[in-house]
DNA sequence: GCCGTTTTCGGCCCGACTGTTTTCAGTCG
């Protein structure tokens, strides 16, 4: 980003004072990092700001109290210094030492890292001896050879700049959690029944389940490295091989994302999976435990501390990641919670929850017919449901307003109620339809139908589908208003964004998340990956509070409920139970919970 | 700039690969 001071609003201006946003202050905190490594600044220093912006990002609670009630520096990573600058920032809108840092560099200079090949170090030398301070200068010189002709540059150098600028034209660097899943799958495929792997994984931020995903990360242990080389580069799909050695090879694919490979011994695999699951800070956790028996640990090895001045302790034997885990006194922390915001703390105190899984769910909510906008009838969606190994589901088609999604009028919702009836009288008690509606939040925050209509449902989705660009506040009013209707069962997709493609509405989901809990309105985890939307970030807080979530695949086809999986691993990233998650429920207790704010 | 079961000073992960060098700097994860 060029400008933290960006469409936001600075306060200050025309008197208004607007409220500085925790995204702000970790994009302000990125860009510092950035500046100073332009600047050649120590190391450590770059990374402490980079630091206290993860912090702040896995900070779930209440930003603007953090500030005020001057807490920053409760945070891990955010210490006296960075936590006056954050409060300096929040309260004036400007940051005196960033203005200063900037006025060394053109704006422009950052989108340079978003190049792959190009760091600080040689964004620095161009901007100083050719001027290049955007993008389409740096393209510029390469092409007329100003580039190569740089010392310690060259022909090649110049080539790769021209290549990742391509690159990054046509794709954005990320994918879905989905998208990459599939591709992953296609990878291990080809390296089925090969014989010289002995163990094979997925690694990275695909093994932990985020919502989108860099990179591909495949690790195998073999006694032949050579081979397995050799053989990863022939996967069809590959566009062209960015790097070759002995045990990391690098490749495009067609479909533009990058996949890495590790090769390593079989001894080694524990540590490597480990390793290349990260997260980063979660690793740099470990090796501090390691560090603290006198041990080092590193993707290949639990071994002794060289420099230690006590002998280490006794290493025991390491056979998988669990057994690493077991030698450095935590419980086994699954993937998925690998993101250094407490687990380790769990891990050692034996408090780890145990996360719900997709073989938990009973039933699920949230899902469209052909009446509205999906491509399967009533009855093809209950059956798929059923197939799954579900005992209900929840129907919710479109509602009026949602003339692009072809929404239900009171009429046609009441005679699909009546089929519901009519199906449910024919399932013997082995399956049960809920009836639903997903009814759009008009502007004002009523709801699309009345509440004689509303009342004559088994429960209601509320969501928001037009008017996305209202002010904070006034989608806040809209939303919990909403939430206030006593039929109003639970709330979809609270952000309606769309990942890597649409930003999420403004809205303050702290409000939300209390709004919530005082209304008893069960928030929706809406299991398209796309959405994935409540974030898991939130989760917990919304637990703590009380909120229940439902997981639900607002399938618009049969196989949409496939999606529920993608569901519940971001329900397990923000360390959701199986108690935590309304469709968990045998039938007779779920239709208890979606009728509990009508008798209030 | 952060942090502390050895520390208020002195650590802070480090190995792999590329390209330009001719022993190494820069970048990445």
């Amino acid at each position: 980003m060029a400008s933290v001071s960006g469409d936001r609003g600075v306060p200050g201006v025309h008197g208004v004072i607007k409220m500085v946003t925790k995204e702000q202050t970790i994009a302000l905190l990125e860009s510092i990092s950035r500046l100073l490594e332009l600047k050649g600044e120590n190391p450590f220093k770059i990374r402490a700001y980079t630091n206290a912006a993860r912090a702040l990002e896995t900070f779930s609670g209440n930003f603007p109290e953090l500030v005020a009630e001057k807490h920053l520096e409760e945070l891990e990573g955010i210490g006296s210094a960075i936590a006056k600058k954050i409060e300096e920032f929040v309260t004036t809108g400007k940051l005196g030492y960033y203005d200063e840092l900037r006025g060394s560099f053109p704006d422009t200079l950052s989108e340079l890292f978003e190049l792959q090949g190009l760091g600080a170090k040689k964004i620095k030398v161009l901007w100083e001896t050719l001027k290049v301070k955007s993008i389409a200068d740096l393209e510029a010189a390469c092409r007329d050879g100003r580039v190569a002709e740089l010392p310690g540059f060259g022909e090649k150098t110049a080539e790769n700049f021209l290549r990742s600028i391509e690159r990054r034209e046509k794709h954005s660097g990320r994918h879905l959690l989905s998208e990459a899943t599939i591709m992953m799958e296609q990878i291990l495929e080809h390296f089925r029944d090969h014989p010289d792997v002995s163990q094979i994984g997925s690694a990275g931020s695909l093994r932990r389940s985020k919502e989108t995903i860099g990179d591909l990360d495949v690790l195998i242990a073999t006694k032949n490295p050579k081979s397995i080389t050799e053989y990863f580069v022939t996967f069809p799909l590959i566009e062209r091989v960015l790097a070759k050695g002995e045990t990391k090879t690098s490749v495009l694919l067609k479909n533009g994302m990058q996949s890495d490979l590790r090769v390593v011994a079989n001894h080694e695999f524990p540590f490597a999976l480990a390793y290349f699951t990260g997260s980063k800070e979660h690793n740099v956790a470990l090796r501090g435990r390691a560090l603290r028996n006198g041990w080092t640990l590193n993707e290949y090895r639990l071994g002794p501390e060289p420099s230690a001045k006590q002998p280490p302790k006794p290493i025991p034997a390491i056979e998988t990641e669990a057994d690493l885990y077991a030698a450095l006194a935590l419980d086994f922390v699954v993937p998925e919670l690998r993101e250094a915001t407490g687990e380790i703390e769990a891990a050692e105190a034996g408090k780890l929850p145990k996360l719900v899984e997709l073989s938990n769910l009973r039933g699920t909510f949230h899902a469209h017919t052909s009446s509205s906008d999906g491509r399967n009838t009533l009855g093809e969606m209950a059956a798929a449901a059923r197939d799954l190994g579900l005992q209900y589901l929840g129907m919710s088609d479109h509602s009026k307003s949602s003339f692009q999604a072809h929404g239900l009028s009171e009429e046609k919702l009441l005679q699909q109620v009546k089929a519901i009836q009519e199906l449910n009288t024919g399932f013997n008690g082995e399956f049960w339809i809920f009836t639903g509606v997903e009814c759009d939040i008009l502007r004002d925050g009523k709801l699309d139908f009345s509440d004689e209509i509303l009342s004559q449902l088994d429960f209601v989705v509320a969501s928001v589908h037009n008017a996305l660009s209202m002010p904070e506040k006034a989608m806040t009013d809209r939303m919990i208003r909403a939430m206030e209707n006593p039929y109003v069962t639970m709330l979809g997709h609270p952000t309606g964004r769309l990942l890597l493609s649409r930003e999420p509405y403004k809205v303050d989901l702290n409000e939300i998340v209390k709004a919530a809990a005082a209304t008893k309105t069960i928030i929706e985890l809406n299991a398209n990956p796309r959405r994935l939307d409540m974030d898991w970030r939130l989760w917990r807080h919304a637990k703590e509070l009380g909120v229940l979530c439902s997981i639900n695949p607002d399938a618009h086809s049969m196989a949409g409920f496939q999606d529920l999986w993608f569901g519940v691993q971001a329900a397990r990233k923000g360390w959701l139970k199986r108690e935590d998650v309304v469709n968990c429920l045998p039938r007779d207790e779920a239709a208890k919970v979606l009728k509990r704010k009508r008798h209030n």
